[in-house]
DNA sequence: AAATTCTTCCAAAGCGCTTTGAATAAATCC
DNA sequence: GGATTTATTCAAAGCGCTTTGGAAGAATTT
């Protein structure tokens, strides 16, 4: 059932019947009634492409999917972002269109999707340090909000951020105050943004307590549980090991816990550990109390906020080109995995 | 730029750059290359959306998102999934349209993909014993691949599925093999079609070392690390626990190692453990020795083979209404988690 | 009662593309 | 050389919708 057979059967124009359903005001109460009615019995729906090419908005936003060379891999909190997202798109209207881009391939990519006339928008995750796709998007033209934030980036752009230096900034504190003096950090990624500034929030803390780092006890990669695993396992062979770590995702720490537990220790009392917890659906960090202390922030909820503000973006372009920014604290759940400093 | 202004640029009709673009014959190969330099220069892509309406494709395919009530979970093997699935598309000239659709939702949400022209096809993962989408799909008439079987439903469709059955059956004769006998199994959700043909295969195995199976060493849940946990270690405060775990997912497993070293027990030593294994990109099990033994069979392929699968449904409609079916076998790997039951 | 304003509806153009059917130019045939 | 075929190209219709610019009728004013 399109338009004209509906606006045929109703004895009606097709003006007034998509008037009608699109809720503009010249039309009858009686009319629109009448027209609502026919519509939901029928399952009309106007057609999406046809309405698109009409408005020349597309009511849809796109979302990349790294994973095209193999060594990407699509991060466990993709999902729950995505089903954040996914949830405000709908109530707005709008859908989610998902692409794979390639890194390299950005530009060709973006530029396309732009031409193709397929996007009204994109959300951009994962951002590194100097992430090269906010000048590419911005020279492009395509509306966009970042997860996160680019340190040496300089031109403006959305953003929807965690506080990720003060997160460390208090976990670090939290395990000095329980007298942890040798404290390792298990981070992401080096040239990853969130990695950098967790860095920074640890050894801001570190530095406040006079205590100095030590490159030993730190260490970047994939945050997989092999990594953390063979980092935690490593750092735990040394001549003087750290009594603390601190680890930047949930599924590292599961590694961390392992080589504890393999190391024949005990967390929590042996080791303490405390993590950034994104608190994804399928990977709860305990029930009631959690395994492992944490900082906590909510990557759905971040899905629900970067899509809010990209379809306020889209649908009120600023004039003066000012750019909108949320920054999210965190809790600090208190769990299982930390406790006092043994004495040695 | 549009067609019609590239046709103006380049002196000829928008018939003849529509098809030299097209890859249509009717069209001298002078002309052809002609049009194609000057559509890469201008970075000219003919609008989706106008193309689609003019063609009648969408050349989109839908997979829907659960998670929109809070107690659905967006399972981390979905992103694997999406994402061998997105590559395979994106190698078809097809772009992947992601909705969530709350469960008690899927009538209007279908009937309005199709009504509203999103979707020329749409993947459903997940499928309960009898799942009712299978019915709901052939009846609007959408084509359909549904990854993983429905064993209640005798409804044709089209289905890629791990041989669960085969699979389990294997991994609990290995461990017969291996001189257990007090076997558990740590399932997903009951009314699952994969929990229902894994437990099958554990039956079976049980059934001809003419083994009884008992209903404390059965478990069912949502496949998550706590879950793991929790059915583990109640399991193992049973009077006479079991000696060996059978664990559906590598995340529940992870509960189960958790509850093992709790209760101060070595895994691969006193209790064995091994598991099914869906190959996630951030969710290895383990680097080159796996850390549990398992039966693997990777999601991202399975995303694979159903977006091929459905292309084909799509491209080439059966006229003899012959539906598709890839049955895979899955791969047996020993790693450190399985040993000979312990003499007691 | 005529003039003016609303209210409610509609015809037609246009969004950017594909595709049918026809026209033109070039090549082949008798 | 004229008739026939073949290779290229194009004009125009149509995909299903929104939206502009009227038009017709009802309500209000003078």
């Amino acid at each position: 059932m399109n338009l004209k057979e509906l606006s045929n059967h109703l004895g009606i124009s097709p003006t007034t019947v998509s008037r009608a359903l699109g809720g503009y005001p010249e039309v009858s109460e009686k009319t629109r009634l009448k027209v609502q009615t026919a519509a939901k019995k029928f399952h009309y729906s106007a057609n999406t492409r046809a309405k698109s090419l009409a408005t020349g908005r597309a009511m849809m936003i796109g979302h990349i999917l790294p994973g095209a060379t193999k060594d990407e891999m699509v991060n466990p909190i993709f999902g729950d972002f995505l089903s954040g997202a996914s949830g405000t798109y709908t109530k707005h209207g709008y859908d989610l269109l998902l692409s794979q881009v390639a890194s390299g391939d950005e530009e060709r990519a973006y530029n396309n999707l732009k031409a193709k006339g397929a996007i009204d928008g994109l959300i951009v995750q994962g951002p590194s340090i100097d992430e090269p796709r906010i000048k590419l998007l911005n020279r492009l033209g395509i509306p966009f909000v970042l997860h996160g934030r680019a340190s040496e980036v300089t031109e403006p752009y959305n953003w929807v951020d965690v506080n990720n230096t003060h997160c460390f900034l208090r976990a670090t504190q939290f395990l000095l105050n329980l007298g942890h003096k040798r404290i390792a950090l298990i981070n992401g990624l080096e040239h990853m943004d969130f990695a950098k500034r967790r860095r920074e929030g640890y050894l801001d803390a570190l530095c406040q307590a006079a205590i100095s780092s030590q490159a030993l006890y730190m260490h970047c990669s994939q945050m997989t549980e092999d990594q953390g695993y063979q980092a935690a396992y490593s750092m735990l062979e040394l001549p003087v090991p750290p009594t603390a770590f601190l680890v930047s995702s949930l599924i590292s720490a599961i590694g961390v816990r392992r080589a504890i537990s393999d190391k024949g220790l005990k967390m929590g009392q042996d080791i303490s550990v405390i993590i950034h917890d994104d608190d994804i659906s399928y990977l709860r960090n305990g029930r009631d109390i959690p395994i492992f202390t944490a900082t906590r922030s909510s990557v759905f909820e971040a899905g629900q906020l970067c899509a809010e503000m990209l379809i306020d973006v889209i649908e009120n372009p600023n004039p003066n080109g000012n750019t909108r920014h949320i920054l999210l604290e965190s809790q600090l759940l208190v769990g299982q995995s930390t406790g006092p400093a043994p004495l040695a």
